[in-house]
DNA sequence: CGCGACATGTCCGGAAACGGCGAGTCCTGC
DNA sequence: GCAGGACTCGCCGTTTCCGGACATGTCGCG
């Protein structure tokens, strides 16, 4: 068992099911906020937790509320309090990822540069796939240099599904302005 | 650090400070329960914990009351829950422990037939020397085979000390009866 | 272009080391 | 003789250490 996914294993308070165009989806909570969105039989996925089902939880609820809305198309606004655990470098990682706006993509690369370590592009990579809160943290929006998906924890066709979505429901998909230009 | 420390420092959800003849003592808790009690300065002490220190918790009120308690020979009886975290192996150790009476000792060996693992006198021996929750699980009962003090996380001055408590408090120190003579 | 080398943080598996032991041997010193 | 110390060796759960593997991108070299 990883140590982020002990982590978060032994921190989390409350979780809950709920259905998905994608499939079964599994959200948990700390104290502190939402702690993790996992698709059922994705890489990384906590598995069993112990904590109690608590469909009644004001913040588990809102949060299912959101991702239903984001399904169907109606919003991508997240407000739920997030509890990111994991490494420095990893929460690094994964507060970048939540500056990508809807229907934008990102490289690895660029978000390696962001973050202040612009040769641990490889590094990143691995940190973005062990993102504990899919969808809302938007690990789909990123891809390789030359535009590949590259991979997703949930499977491709996920990633694909979740792009197509913020396509068809947002408008284009364009990639952020590089680092560079920004400068 | 080690995992199961590493595990109680984030488990710990409020701590206090207490002090005793033997030097001042941190205590800790979990949700669960008492889950820990370290001299200052011992061998594997978790350092600074990032929990709240509350002197108004309920259950460390109590094991503080019953810690005094038991530094003046009053009383030796610990009715606070425990939540001993730590690997299967340690935790079957630790129970062990605590079935060793008031003022009398067990050897390293004994520990390990008990828990039907007669060749792990050495295994017991390291799982005894991480034991969390000191006194009240009461590591400091536990001699070589020959008598020999052979250790103590919080020094030999310590558990010499202890033993000596129980001995003028409580009576005669007396080794529990081998486990061959029981079965 | 195509190919290889390298940089980077983290996880994972296997291997080795490390003890709060205990039993057995051998060798002192009385 | 015999009690007791020093030394050796097997025991076993845990920790530590090391070598790859990765959701990559850039650079240099033919």
């Amino acid at each position: 068992m990883s140590q982020t996914l002990l982590a978060i294993q032994q921190a989390c308070t409350a979780q809950v099911h709920m259905d998905s165009p994608l499939g079964t989806m599994l959200l948990a909570r700390t104290a502190a906020g939402l702690a993790g969105v996992w698709f059922e039989g994705q890489q990384h996925h906590p598995g069993q937790l112990s904590a109690a089902v608590r469909p009644d939880d004001p913040l588990l609820e809102d949060a299912t509320q959101q991702l239903r809305r984001y399904f169907n198309g109606e919003s991508a606004d997240f407000s739920v309090p997030l509890d990111l655990l994991g490494t420095p470098f990893q929460r690094r990682v994964w507060h970048e990822l939540l500056k990508i706006g809807i229907g934008l993509t990102q490289r690895y690369g660029d978000i390696a540069a962001r973050i202040g370590t612009p040769s641990a592009s490889r590094a990143v990579g691995a940190a973005v796939g062990r993102n504990p809160i899919s969808v809302i943290v938007p690990c789909h929006r990123v891809l390789g240099a030359g535009g590949a998906l590259t991979g997703y924890a949930g499977g491709l066709k996920r990633k694909v599904a979740l792009l197509e979505l913020e396509h068809k429901a947002w408008g284009e998909i364009r990639r952020v302005r590089p680092v560079e230009a920004i400068a």
